[in-house]
DNA sequence: GAAGCGTGGTA
DNA sequence: TTACCAAGCTT
């Protein structure tokens, strides 16, 4: 594959092509172009299998109201799980609090800088470690997100879709791909992340517009078909809904919600006389609850596995958020 | 290694 | 409308 050796000719590169277009085309995002370290790692913990669009508000109030680590590691669970909102995956709050904290202790309040000193925090792993060390301090990483696994299954695999799981050989590759330069290296992270988020996506590629288009061997196959299915995850009757609709009364209640209100026969008579004491907002959520008809043991473990999580805490017969 | 974990927009 | 999918991590 002469085109990805690490010497081939500048001007012709697909590396270059993709740099100029993410010159050209990048999204203005406040997460990206001197943002401080702690504003990035925000990002990519909320950015974890959520989108844009749905981050962009949760992180402009949220840096505006803890702007450095030793001000969010100050603040209660509950505000921080309030402050979460729908963004869903609720533990990612909970973990980039630890990790705030643990920054505060062990390492002065400042994010730091290296790979491994990223993965030890709660709720990091191998991508965000990499994509922190890379976008807050620009160190040379291999960085490989789903975009970047999709953007190379394509163009230099000749695949619909990279494999199910992260593979070593998709590593390795991404290894050999890294532009040697740090700063190169940064750009070209972010470029092939950005041109999988905004052309070489999973559903409708926009092909016509892409700027390796000509060096793409998906294309130079013909476009063929995945290979396999991916298989979904499924959700209604799931706990992950049950989960979610006694998360989102917890965070609409400001004082502990009784246990009654979430099961048995007199829930629904009980609901209605807290349409008199709570706020319109949580007998919305209780009512939202109630409609999934979910049987007892189902809630039962569903409100145990919050508790067990951490993000809920039953004290005087009554579930609310953590303090 | 597979399963579990939220949520809402889009095709 | 029903699935798929989104800057993954943890157990």
């Amino acid at each position: 594959m002469q085109w990805n050796c690490p010497s081939e000719p500048q001007g012709e590169s697909v590396h270059q092509q993709v740099l100029q277009w993410f010159r050209e085309s990048a999204r203005d995002l406040p997460w990206r172009g001197g943002c401080s370290p702690w504003g990035i790692l925000v990002s990519e913990i909320m950015l974890q299998q959520t989108p844009v669009v749905r981050v962009r508000p949760v992180w402009e109030e949220w840096m505006a109201r803890w702007p450095d680590p030793a001000a969010f590691a100050a603040a209660p669970q509950a505000e921080v799980l309030r402050a979460w909102g729908r963004l869903g995956y609720p533990r990612r709050a909970l973990r980039l609090h630890a990790a705030a904290g643990v920054i505060v202790e062990k390492h002065d309040g400042a994010v730091p800088d290296t790979f491994e000193e990223l993965l030890a925090l709660p709720g990091i792993g191998t991508y965000t470690a990499a994509a922190v060390a890379a976008f807050a301090f620009g160190r040379r990483e291999t960085v490989v997100d789903t975009n970047i696994r999709r953007v190379f299954a394509r163009l230099v695999i000749g695949q619909a879709l990279p494999a199910p799981s992260l593979t070593a050989a998709e590593m390795a590759l991404a290894k050999e791909l890294l532009p040697e330069d740090a700063a190169a290296s940064v750009e070209w992270n972010a470029g092939v992340m950005e041109l999988g988020a905004l052309v070489c996506t999973a559903r409708s590629p926009q092909c016509g517009i892409c700027p390796v288009r000509r060096e793409c061997a998906w294309i130079a196959a013909g476009q063929p078909e995945p290979s396999y299915v991916p298989k979904g995850q499924p959700w209604a009757g799931t706990d992950r809904q049950v989960r979610g609709a006694v998360m989102a009364v917890l965070r609409a209640a400001e004082s502990p919600v009784h246990a009654e209100l979430f099961w048995g026969p007199a829930s629904e008579l009980a609901a209605l006389k807290e349409h008199l004491s709570h706020p319109g907002e949580v007998a919305d959520a209780l009512k939202s609850l109630h409609n999934l008809n979910v049987h007892a043991p189902q809630l039962q473990r569903s409100l145990a596995s919050l508790v067990a999580d951490g993000l809920a805490q039953l004290s005087d017969g009554g579930y609310h958020l953590p303090h």
